[in-house]
DNA sequence: GGGATTCGAGAGAGCGCTCTCTTGACAGTG
DNA sequence: CACTGTCAAGAGAGCGCTCTCTCGAATCCC
């Protein structure tokens, strides 16, 4: 178990027979070195089992070649967006692979946390940095790309930074979706909203308002935060203050999950007394009774496209301000 | 947007009259500095905002102050492990956060993947490496191990290989799933049983077959690979091959989502005619119709403990070879 | 009061790598 | 044949930090 000590540039450099800087230039793929040369430096490489020191590489090319992405942590409740997370960052890690790129996950949700988050950002010891659903106008994303930092932010951000993102489609998609239901005869339609300090549960809800306005539907309205306990507290709300219900569009699958238990609990069949849209399409709305009609949001897609973005900026290239990805209904068995 | 040039230690030492030394000193919390010297390097690096360069620091210190969290990623399917995931990600998180080391999460998919944290651990790029749901027998753990690099894997490596390891007790819980459906009266219990090549997958049959065994009852087998799909073709052949059972212990709670879906297609009363239990209780087991009996693993501990251990090992501590966490039935009604 | 001891602070040598600059070899030109 | 141009390879200067070693000053004891 002895630490063996690993072979440096300069080992490599001896046992070619050639200089470091020559290593270095086999070992970064320089096109300028004879192919006898690059081929014995590449055999004193394999033979030595050299890797490249990547603390002296960033020391001297100021880059990291590593990018961090920020991820919120309400302490309290396990990752309640559920298969959101695992989406982004999949997506990301694909995008990063294709790039040789690290991956570093901060999970923000302590004051304390988002210090760490701060200083480690702000500090460049990354050479970007990703933001995934942000709560409220976090100041970080502004501060960060003031100093000159790649930063790409998953939804548009609050209050008007000017820090480029990549979102989906919320409105349309809600649009589809409450006019499905108006389609389908529907003319009592509630709905079950986010978090109105996220993006998310804040363009749901326009979506919602402008389509029922639109049709000139009255509104129905209960705030949730995603999460299923919120969702079903919503559900007794509308039941109790709108008896005569017949659609509900939830605006998070989690939401119209137990929307759909409170409905069944309460007497209501789905979709036949009320239908019920949801938004996400995670994994579980084709399990649920019945299978959830539902908005699919494109996450790893969202993903790969902040990760995209940010390795143009840090390329040095300019991106558009803002990517939007479409959203889709899919139609299942609730409405 | 002009790279402002960062303060180096350098930088603070002149603006505090001190040397390069003694700022380090401070940086690193030395106790060795009189207090009105430690108080001005204080203001001069606040005033200058100083960060420390991670890079140079490295590259003397020989340590990265990071750790790789290795998971696999089946290409195609969606993060099946759900819950788990984000589980393990939590608890290391929390317990790396609480160590200010940094997480380098790396998703290993594809053979190239593969090669990709093979090349980039074995470079000894981070101090230290978690390993979680191993496929197989993967020989990576036991290689850094051998290096000397320090390895911690979630659950019991396959192949007897000397890697430390945390787990939870699959066996116990498997039993104590299957003696709550014996006591219950079941006499025919089948088990819809996970992917063979993963621990987690053989012991939880392991537990079947001892408890069963153990009763004198016999054993009904059908394997799946913990996702719903499989859970529910599992079902299907289970209920072709033995349509007497009255009693199902799926080894994930995917699968035993799905087999409660394809039991009420089938016309079977969950708990009345099949009694259910599953394995995880991720959130939505509470939340399946009727609600899933299971068997809760503390995985947000698992990733702790893991930690934990690993951060143990980089310190030059030697650690327990073996850590096993408990797991506890979780009754609702479908058993 | 003088020598031994303690302790805080500075000097300076790298850690392993990249990259600019320089040199040397060779081919082409007048 | 001398000169210039071209291109491959080497020399060497750091990147920003830590850490050992050294030194000077202050403290202590007999």
């Amino acid at each position: 178990m002895t630490t063996a000590q690993r072979p440096t540039l300069e080992a490599v450099a001896a046992r070619a027979g050639v200089s470091r800087a020559t290593v270095s230039r086999v070992v970064n793929g320089s096109t300028t070195v004879a192919e006898p040369i690059r081929e014995a430096v590449n055999r004193a490489v394999a033979e030595l089992g050299y890797v490249p020191n990547l603390a002296a590489r960033s020391l001297v090319t100021q880059r990291t070649d590593s990018i961090a992405l920020v991820m919120p942590e309400a302490a309290t409740r396990v990752f309640s967006d559920d298969q959101v997370f695992p989406g982004i960052i999949r997506g990301v890690s694909q995008e990063l692979e294709a790039a040789d790129k690290q991956l570093v996950l901060m999970l923000a949700g302590s004051p304390a946390g988002h210090q760490r988050v701060e200083r480690y950002t702000t500090g460049r010891h990354v050479d970007g940095v990703l933001f995934a659903s942000l709560h409220g106008a976090d100041p970080l994303p502004g501060t960060l790309a003031r100093l000159g930092i790649p930063v790409v932010v998953s939804g548009r951000p609050l209050g008007d930074v000017p820090v480029p993102y990549v979102d989906v489609d919320h409105v349309g998609g809600v649009t589809a979706a409450v006019r499905h239901l108006i389609d389908g005869g529907r003319r009592r339609i509630a709905t079950i909203a986010g978090p109105q300090d996220m993006v998310a549960g804040i363009e749901r809800l326009i979506g919602y308002r402008e389509t029922m306005a639109a049709a000139g539907l009255p509104e129905l309205i209960a705030v949730g935060d995603f999460t299923r306990e919120s969702g079903a507290a919503a559900m007794d709300r509308l039941l109790t203050d709108h008896p005569d219900l017949d659609g509900v569009f939830a605006a998070s699958d989690l939401m119209a999950h137990a929307a759909l238990r409170t409905l069944r609990a309460a007497g209501r069949r789905v979709p036949e007394d009320v239908a019920v849209i949801g938004f996400d399409d995670i994994e579980t709305a084709a399990y649920t009774e019945p299978p959830l009609t539902t908005v699919r949001q494109p996450i790893v897609e969202l993903g790969r496209r902040m990760t995209q973005q940010l390795l143009r900026l840090a390329a040095g290239e300019t991106i558009e301000p803002a990517v939007m990805l479409p959203t889709e209904l899919i139609r299942r068995a609730s409405a």
